[in-house]
DNA sequence: ATGAAAGCGCTAACAA
DNA sequence: TTGTTAGCGCTTTCAT
């Protein structure tokens, strides 16, 4: 247990200054050719690493991105994160995880302790703000940005899938598919995927001459939609929808587990799912599950382009909402008409 | 955008010298209650909080604990992740992710990295470890543990389920059950979940005068476990498997949908299925699978407690394999029989 | 291109 | 209990 190697003993080994080392560490600095061979030749023979911390300190930029998310048990957001992860790193970040339940107090809480690591940025997944942590993170000159969200607080930039365009592509394939019982299961009502979804659904119906048959709210929760899709299905076949649109998969394979080993029906012959993501699970056999993808990787390249613009560029500040597009695949959960 | 607030502008304002300003802050140093009451208010007043960077670089302590992951999509580790979260927040430490392919080279990067960032201690989950490795940390003086792997290097401390008594309890209640052709799908031939939870599988086999009736490998990946499944079906129904016993969870899935969707057998009645983690899916409707629980909040809270311990008293070093026992759970994909 | 020196924000002796 | 002082390991002027 001997590291802690300094840059001083690694100046002394190669003769040099300790600065001369530092410069030979630090990408854009004046070197010579054979200064820069010294050193590096004396770094590697004691292990020399420079010390993160410390540079962070001295100039006031971590290097580390700090992200919160709420949902890891939704499959989507542990894709996200692994690609977050790669893409940060590959500019040279790396990632502070905080993990909260989605609520004021805990986000609040967590927020302190991110903006005390001087964390260069922050990244917010499926978190829903206050107005008070966003002007926390401007007085702290931290970036933000929110993933998967969008909110509409003064300037805070959104990246998310066209979740009303997503919420429409349903509503206009089941309708044309021939479903006319058409029910929703809602996520958690004050999320703008939610609302978003929701909407896209419901106005594209209208435009169709149809109305929702049935609604029901599974709060983003596998338990809750359960209980939604109880509620839908605790009722003489007349009464029943003949598809359901569920605000994202992870409750749609709740539901779909309901509707067919509680109540017997079969997807689609019976009821058609759809969801909302496009998680793994939705194209295994089980579930076969028709959904809107959300482009994670393109989700997440915007991202990280949107929070280094403003790393970089603090001062050309300007809020933006980015929405991508994402397909409709249709699979087996709804291919039962037409 | 005016915070960068520093514990000199605190004592400045409360009238007192910046160490004091620092003890308020430092949990067991003395200072006066009266003394604390005008820090704190004036540091209220400012918004101040320490800058643990500078706090690490002093204290040497960084309060961050590396973590590397590699199969995030395997549910079992993100539940991990989440209680590891939980785990070390709650004593007051945050976790620095690092997310790699499980190879030599990404593994050795990532550890360079993770050094560098002055860590008080790394846990590797699901990573094969080289001896190589295992000195740099010991070198750096930073305590590692391992999570969901054991590994026969000299002294390091590893919290793993009991794989081979899980195995084991597979094999006992399939052939109890009345299963005869009991076949084996392999996971990461190097990993010792893989390797024990074979053995153990195999010893308790050839204890009820059993022995395995084939085995294929999927190495922890869905696809290969598609493949493995298709081997081992591709076959007239004598030569066929009636049991199935798969590394873990995340390929049991993969392969009950291979069994029904493409062979279109029933799963129980034509061949049962058993998986190993009792991932959230495995008790979903869809898949209902028969599987050994591992214990995750007992494994994370083994995992902190082992952790701070070498962390606290570095020198009372005692490699430890802690191992946790979990229960069979059997459920709809193994009921056909008895 | 290089070295000397200052200082990032903090903790930890040491004195008082 | 409190203030003074000396760094932690590094980057960054500023001379040279």
């Amino acid at each position: 247990m001997y590291d802690k190697v300094t840059s001083h003993q690694v100046a002394e080994l190669a003769g040099v200054s300790q600065s001369a080392v530092s410069r030979v560490f630090t990408p854009g600095a004046s070197v010579s050719k054979k200064t820069a061979a010294k050193v590096r030749a004396a770094a590697d023979e004691l292990g020399y690493r420079p010390n993160v911390l410390a540079r962070a300190m001295v100039s006031g930029k971590s290097r580390i991105i700090g992200v919160i998310v709420a949902y890891l048990e939704n499959q989507f957001y542990t894709e996200v994160l692994e690609k977050l992860s790669r893409a940060f790193k590959q500019r040279g970040y790396h990632i502070l995880i905080f993990m909260v339940k989605n609520d004021r107090e805990s986000v609040e809480d967590v927020m302190a302790d991110i903006l005390d690591y001087q964390v260069d940025g922050i990244v917010m997944a499926s978190i829903d703000l206050t107005s008070d942590i966003v002007s926390r993170c401007r007085n702290a000159g931290v970036p933000l940005v929110l993933f998967n969200r969008s909110q509409d607080i003064e300037g805070v930039t959104s990246i998310t899938s066209d979740n009303i365009r997503g919420g429409e592509k349903v509503a206009s394939y089941l309708v044309e598919a021939g479903y006319r019982k058409l029910a929703y299961i809602a996520g958690w009502e004050k999320a703008s995927t939610q609302r978003d979804r929701e909407q896209g659904f419901r106005q594209e119906l209208t435009r169709h001459g149809h109305q929702l048959f049935a609604r029901e709210t599974g709060n983003f929760s596998t338990q809750q939609a359960q209980g939604a899709a109880r509620r839908l299905f605790d009722n003489p076949a007349p009464n029943r929808p003949d598809a359901v649109f569920v605000a994202n998969d992870h409750m749609a394979f709740a539901v779909m587990d309901v509707i067919r080993f509680e109540y017997g029906l079969r997807v689609p012959e019976d009821v058609a799912v759809v969801g909302y993501d496009d998680v793994p699970p939705a194209s295994w056999g089980a579930y076969s599950l028709t959904t809107v993808r959300q482009r994670a990787n393109l989700m997440v390249e915007e991202t990280a382009k949107a929070l280094f613009a403003m790393i970089d560029h603090p001062e050309e500040f300007t809020a933006k909402h980015i929405k991508i597009d994402g397909d409709l695949i249709v699979r087996r959960s709804s291919r039962a008409l037409r």
